[in-house]
DNA sequence: TTTT
DNA sequence: TTTT
């Protein structure tokens, strides 16, 4: 039977999405994910980051390259997947990932506005109206807003 | 900017979904779904249920109209919406739904089975391989699980 | 059965959080809170906000009070509960909430000192170390992370 | 600033769970939990399962062990946590595993029944009044349902 | 190692 | 109006 496997983040990108180009023209885009959480031990404030493996494909990963940088804000949408592999010395190791299914950058609009290539913040707006900052792989059921 | 804004339901069909067919090809479905929840006053064992009113759109909605079932246990997944119209005295009144975007059945295998006709459980099969129960109007990136 | 009703939003106060003190000394502070989605239609940018009637209870609440206001970004995550109520023309209508069950505040550091009453943002900073943004009703396992 | 990490899953149960008892009288209840997904790759029917970690801390481990067996459907919502262990040849590895916050028992009625040792279903009932499924570390708001 |  |  079908289940549910479901990631929800809200966090700070640790480093620029690294963009890999897979053969039959697929785009893989990864980078790393801070979530933090504070608490309180022995009256003082404790910070505890947990660093998560985002990963995206295909036309998600696209967008992210463009978009999302070390340091943004954004809420991650995705399911959990692990897989294994073999490090340089042969050992079989395990990682988890979170497979991206859609984000949205938070956070300040300036934030939106991709200023990687010195393009205006102003051409940036024309060329991307409005902050837009939900990207999904669902269809493009554009018209209508359900 | 943009924000999130997301529904995640466990519950029961209260009714069978009601179908209707708008101008342009575009089918919506829509049912009551209830969420029940228990808790302890004074010692006695309450059940509270909420009811949400669910649509769907389009394709969702036939495939929610074929496997949707009064009674049947469902994971819905979708966003609030809240619309305004007027009733029959011509007072303006307010409901909210939840836009469903994917739902999932949860529940025994048999109650993936379409037996609102006396099909039998094979011919349900055939024509509904393996239990699929888990529908979105996600793209169909089906070749490859991520 | 037990179901699920659970409801994950990010958007902004509309309004500062009306706070009410109900008999038994239990606190209830409600809010409107908008979550934005632009979509395309007919190549122009359109953007269709939602409006949530958030519902906070007592210690949630009092928390709620001292550091939500009107345009601060916050996570929230809650259940829906419909309710009826009679307007003042004696007509029946319904109402649909998100009852909070935590919240936790995005965006700048300088929106999480309170600065309602002119403290200082150090005031606030060692009355309120480290930005906590982060607030439940969940009981204080404070020790530990987990 | 304070992010989101949040986990959620619906699957089966793969074994018992296993319950640890550390010193300060702390226990720990950890189980693998299977979430499925089924998609079609060249018109066949893949299913294709995802293992997940799952580990509860103190009184949700009580109850973990009391009610969750190997084989039940359950809900669980929780949130990432990745750790290093040196492995028996000294290698360092890593784990992320989803502690969980709740849970709730989703599908018949019967799997809510602590059938192990041969407790009648009514001495079950009458120790576990109506079959109560949702189970949280949330403080005991017992009297209100919000 | 689950479930269908 | 569901389910337990």
């Amino acid at each position: 039977m079908s289940g549910i496997n479901k990631v929800i983040l809200v966090g700070h990108l640790g480093k620029d999405p690294e963009v890999r180009h897979l053969e039959g023209n697929v785009t893989v885009a990864s980078f790393p994910l801070a979530t933090s959480e504070t608490y309180n031990k022995d009256g003082k404030r404790i910070e505890q980051t947990e660093w998560h493996n985002i990963v995206m494909w295909r036309g998600l990963a696209d967008v992210a390259s463009k978009y999302l940088q070390k340091g943004k804000l954004v809420y991650i949408e995705g399911k959990l997947r692990t897989r294994s592999f073999e490090d340089k010395e042969g050992h079989k190791k395990y990682t988890t990932e979170v497979v991206a299914e859609n984000f949205t950058m938070l956070g300040r609009k300036s934030d939106f506005e991709n200023g990687t290539n010195g393009t205006t913040a102003q051409a940036d707006k024309s060329d991307n109206p409005a902050a837009a900052s939900n990207f999904s792989l669902d269809p493009v059921d554009d018209d209508l807003p359900f």
